[in-house]
DNA sequence: ATACCGATTGGCT
DNA sequence: GCCAATCGGTATC
């Protein structure tokens, strides 16, 4: 099998982030992704389908804020919220979809130390357990916004392992649903 | 220029 | 379970 010879672990490319998010959501449960000493193992994401989601920030259209959305696929769109908190979007579709996953929780595989420096009063088992939380553990904030995944080597994103046919594993358990509502919060693909 | 509100979290009842 | 914290973005006047 001739395939890539020189891959730095098994890194996602723009490709596999140039496809339609509710395809590439679920891919991305169970993959690490790395920032600043710290990797994380993603355990729940959400999918925003850009103009099409009306929970989508790109929803009404392009703005500074966003502008990063309807930018390459693989890209980092972190934003702030609740006057406190970043939240982490890696972007998907082709270029102007600005449909994005939200990182939502996952499991601190690598750095730990730091991940419990970053995040002082929080139990292990917590330390990325949430979009802002896990935002927090991986020190990604203000300056990552707009950062390229497939293209530097401070922020990337490795493929998760062949998921197990025989037993159930973290990949297995996926729970997808349209959005419902206009305010339903829907959409959500987790384990 | 001003007003409303949010893709959340942590602490308290 | 409920609620305050805290401020940038976006819409509106």
């Amino acid at each position: 099998m001739a395939g890539q010879e020189d891959r730095p672990q098994d890194r996602l490319t723009r490709a596999f982030f140039a496809r339609p998010v509710l395809d590439v959501a679920p891919e991305l449960l169970g993959c690490h992704i790395s920032h600043a000493g710290v990797t994380v193992r993603l355990t729940e994401v959400e999918a925003y389908d850009g103009s099409n989601d009306p929970g989508s920030h790109a929803f009404r259209g392009p703005t500074p804020r966003t502008r990063v959305m309807f930018g390459e696929p693989g890209g980092l769109y972190v934003y702030f919220t609740y006057g406190m908190h970043w939240c982490a979007n890696l972007v998907c579709g082709s270029a102007g979809a600005a449909s994005a996953v939200l990182m939502r929780a996952g499991e601190v595989v690598e750095g730990l130390e730091l991940a419990r420096t970053r995040r002082p009063r929080s139990s292990d088992r917590d330390l990325a357990r949430g979009p802002a939380r896990l935002a927090m553990a991986l020190a990604l904030g203000r300056d990552q916004n707009g950062m390229d995944t497939c293209a530097t080597d401070s922020v990337f994103v490795v493929r998760a392992r062949e998921p197990d046919r025989s037993s159930r594993s973290a990949v297995a358990r996926v729970r997808t649903g349209p959005r419902g509502g206009v305010s339903g919060q829907g959409g959500e693909e987790g384990a």
